[in-house]
DNA sequence: CCCGGTATTTAGAATTATTCTAATTAGTCC
DNA sequence: GGACTAATTAGAATAATTCTAAATACCGGG
């Protein structure tokens, strides 16, 4: 459940090295990765789509998806699911939940607050052990 | 966010009335409802609809489609979405979350323990106000 | 009971995010 | 450099869901 905070991921472009979690950083994944480390505003495949393809016009959408399921498995992004919106993905690996400004359309990551396990709070049943855990909030901004 | 209880809702086909919470109970709409009060599973609309079909041949998956979507809309009953997979609906509505056994696909319900609230466990950005909140949990049962 | 108006249902087409296929290209290891 | 594998690509296919337009059902007033 804690995660492995030893090993250093990059905050940047400029820091992906060759191979990352035993993923190979091919010219494209490098560049989807790249996406994601500078602008994280939880961007749709589309989206992402058409940011790598200001910098690599010859990308296909084909391989945008390959990349971000290859990043996905390899442990370097979260995909984000909101309802049956098309997926959103990002970069932030830390333990948190999304939040959605019900007026914009932003999403916010939601940190826990010191020490919390939402598991804690739950009547599981019996032997239920947790692998996967998703919490997407919907809301407003009070006064806005 | 604490339910209205004091509305009952039925507990089986038998007691559906003509009209619930605003929404005409047609016949179509009824059989929906009934074959979710029935068997409490989560099914898919393409389930839901199998299921009706037996009782109602003539019924169009559009319409199972439309009938979900006035239950969601008048609060009878909800939609739970795991990852991308097909929605499912679920007639419990008390405040509740979804576990799914990944070895058998089923979906279990789970409460809150007494007097907890998700949100008292997160950092929420200053003036948030949550009005919808899912969380899906995946796991195992233990030596099973 | 019948009529007109609205709501609902229906079949089938359309949409859309995503996945698959098969061919090409790139990368790696001897 | 050649052979083998992995990755990319364009385009077709898939599948859940929504849309469209026509038919049907329901409701309230006469």
């Amino acid at each position: 459940m804690v995660r492995n905070d030893a090993e250093k991921l990059p905050a940047s472009a400029k820091e992906i090295p060759q191979e990352l979690r035993g993923l190979r950083m091919t010219k494209q994944r490098r560049e989807v990765y790249s996406v994601l480390l500078r602008n994280r505003d939880h961007p749709n495949a589309n989206e992402i789509f058409q940011r790598v393809q200001k910098g690599m016009p010859t990308i296909s959408l084909a391989t945008v998806y390959n990349c971000l399921d290859a990043l996905v498995e390899h442990g370097l992004i979260n995909q984000v699911n909101f309802d049956r919106e098309p997926s959103r993905f990002c970069v932030n690996l830390a333990p948190h939940v999304h939040f959605q400004d019900k007026k914009t359309g932003v999403i916010h990551d939601v940190l826990f607050k010191d020490g919390c396990q939402i598991t804690d709070l739950l009547d599981l049943p019996r032997g239920a052990e947790v692998s996967e855990l998703e919490l997407t909030i919907r809301g407003f901004f009070k006064g806005s």
